[in-house]
DNA sequence: AAATGTTTTTACCGTTTGGTAAAATTGACG
DNA sequence: CGTCAATTTTACCAAACGGTAAAAACATTT
């Protein structure tokens, strides 16, 4: 988690350098963002933004760890105990909005996932695994009791992830072929229905 | 497309420099990449490279514009007299092979949409969009027919690129999480059924 | 083999970048 | 208000980076 720091300065100048910093990465990338860049955004001068953070690796760090919980919230929340197709559509649901609401925190994710996730690989390793795994066998309970499709909970799993994430990760894209601003309300319509559809025992 | 060299020695070298700049730029985004990296991956020295290609910007526009022909393919085969769910179902697994058979392909594609596009925007609002734009005209002529259910047009597009290229793109997550090589059989498994699901009238 | 064109190497250069030292300034508090 | 600690600025540095000049090495043709 991020040190909070003491004073009144100190937490002000943290957290807007973490929002300068996200604003940055998230734009370039790791080895795309500078430090000179982080500072102006945040207002500051460098050497000031390193009193702060000893480096732009532990910048980034404290980015992306801020950044996780958040990422992984909405998982969390599936519910064993609701009913299976309404508490993956709600998780389906939840993690669009994330995407409309947080896009710097989903394309920085998407560029450190798609450099081969060098920074938090064993974060995903042991973390979000055994997240995964735990909620893995609770969808796998609701395929045995004929409550669900028979479908891989894996694979369900990465396509929530992949769908929800592309409207904000791949939005210049949307933007571009659509030729307007992407529009979560048809993103909702269309993945309530995938979902619906593809789930009903 | 790519200028082809005279000589021999011209279109082996070529050659050799834009694999290993696909190489390069895939893994580390193109303000990650260095000259010295990609001369040294294609077994050259840095200014002999630059002997073939005037500039990095130059060496990355040749990729970028080598991989787009292979990217677009299969959705330009998209065929409006086939069956319509056969004809979808064909395009996703042609897809997912891509992204099995040219996963670097696809992290590069992947890094210049996350960070915005700056370099392929335009290409995206022009070539793509007009494939789009003619694709989506079929798709819902088939849905006016009736042979498929009422989905909207473009975001199944969209959903075909997000489900197929996650196995590419984020795949050190797919095997962080799952401990596992990623099996491309069971993704195929899946996203047929889920096709074939949402997709039937 | 000489002459000419092609390719590769050596030795650089200017800029950008992450980071530091230390002085100057500002804020907190008795 | 004076003192001490916290904060900010100024002036740097060494390494990495994209790129160049020019000579050396190599191929090709006649």
């Amino acid at each position: 988690m991020i040190e909070l720091g003491k004073t009144r300065i100190q937490r002000k100048n943290q957290a807007t350098i973490l929002d300068a910093a996200l604003d940055v990465f998230s734009t370039f990338g790791f080895r795309g963002a500078t430090l000179d860049l982080i500072a102006s955004t945040a207002g500051l001068s460098k050497p000031n933004l390193l009193y702060y953070f000893p480096s732009k690796e532990a910048i980034h760090s404290a980015v992306l760890a801020e950044l996780l919980q958040t990422w992984l919230a909405p998982l969390k929340k599936l519910d064993r105990d609701g009913d299976p197709i309404e508490e993956i559509i709600i998780y389906v649901i939840n993690k669009l909005h994330a995407s409309r609401d947080f896009p710097r925190e989903s394309r920085l994710f998407a560029n450190e996932i798609v450099q081969g996730a060098p920074r938090i690989k064993s974060i995903l390793e042991t973390d979000l695994r055994y997240l995964v795994e735990d909620k893995v066998r609770v969808i796998d309970k609701w395929i045995q009791q004929g409550r669900l499709a028979k479908i891989d909970p894996y694979h369900l799993i990465f396509s929530i992830w992949s769908l929800t994430q592309h409207y904000a990760d791949f939005d210049v894209q949307v933007q571009a072929v659509t030729g307007q601003e992407t529009s979560f309300g048809e993103a909702e319509i269309f993945l309530d229905h995938l979902y619906r559809r593809m789930l009903a025992p």
